[in-house]
DNA sequence: TACTAACCTGTACG
DNA sequence: ACGTACAGGTTAG
């Protein structure tokens, strides 16, 4: 019923900058998430290498309801209607972490670059429907890793926060399924103490692969979007984002947009970079 | 506290 | 072909 009303749109769903490891052929789109690789044809019924049903396209949110609540100006609603199949993703958190740590002041091509050499050089490879895929590697193995082999994959000066990130997560000073429980600031305290974890990147793991759908990632784009639609409701001077400014305006924002933020973020990203004719294919 | 330079890789443009 | 501009967030000074 919902569905019908609500179809995913697989397409605009993988490139919207959430995720950076999948490619598509014949006309179905090919997935690394973790240690598992999804299949998604575009009705979106996903079919994996390892059986686990997992709920990646968040079936379980109630769309309806969800996109109805953020739906509070005319901006947001147009984005809403002229991307209605736009899904958030439930990713793996150690892949979401490491991937967005790679992506700080980097541009999608090189991330995606990056994140595959990753795979590739650190990630078991396995068969799966007559292709070959590299997983994600395992904290450990990137923990453990030589600087110059993580450097090889193209991370240039990240090498020493992925590697960082990765030990955190050895240690257990990082621990997905507590941060997953945690609230938004306790989990987001929690990731900024990481090396190489700022705000943006934080609020981007959260939101994408730690349920916190009142996580709003703020880039160039978004306060672009911020600046161009809603100068009148935030107050925004176009500096660099300090950690306090930051943090206000984050305050502001979920003040405004509500619990689903994080949603409204992801509808008003896509708009802007349609807008703008940027493709990550 | 606030601003700024430095960090690395790859692509686009002239 | 060759330089120069630009895309990107975090950290240290």
């Amino acid at each position: 019923m919902l569905k019908q009303t609500f179809p995913i749109n697989v397409d605009d769903t993988i490139n919207s900058g959430q995720v950076f490891l999948w490619e598509k052929h014949d006309k179905t789109w090919y997935g690394i998430n973790g240690n598992n690789v999804l299949a998604v044809p575009s009705n979106a019924e996903i079919f994996s290498y390892s059986k686990t049903a997992y709920n990646f396209f968040r079936n379980d949110d109630d769309f309806e309801r969800i996109l109805c609540d953020i739906s509070r100006d005319h901006i947001v609603r147009s984005a809403v209607k002229r991307f209605p199949g736009l899904r958030l993703l439930r990713q793996d958190p150690f892949q979401c972490y490491i991937s967005f740590v790679v992506s700080a002041n980097s541009s999608i091509q090189n991330i995606k670059n990056t994140l595959h050499k990753i795979c590739k050089k650190f990630g078991p490879k396995i068969r799966f429907n007559k292709n070959y895929f590299y997983l994600f590697p395992d904290p450990k193995k990137i923990a453990v890793a030589e600087k110059h082999e993580l450097l090889s994959c193209g991370l240039g000066y990240r090498t020493k926060a992925v590697k960082n990130a990765a030990e955190a997560v050895v240690s257990g000073e990082i621990d997905f399924d507590f941060l997953q429980k945690s609230n938004y600031h306790v989990a987001k305290e929690s990731l900024l103490n990481v090396f190489g974890i700022g705000n943006k990147v934080a609020d981007c793991i959260l939101l994408f692969s730690l349920e916190k759908l009142d996580s709003f990632p703020l880039d160039r784009w978004m306060l672009r979007v911020l600046q161009k639609y809603y100068s009148d409701k935030f107050e925004l001077n176009m500096k660099t984002l300090t950690e306090k400014r930051y943090e206000n305006l984050h305050k502001e924002i979920v003040k405004y947009f509500g619990p689903y933020a994080g949603y409204s973020q992801q509808f008003l990203f896509k708009m802007e970079r349609e807008l703008n004719q940027k493709k990550w294919l």
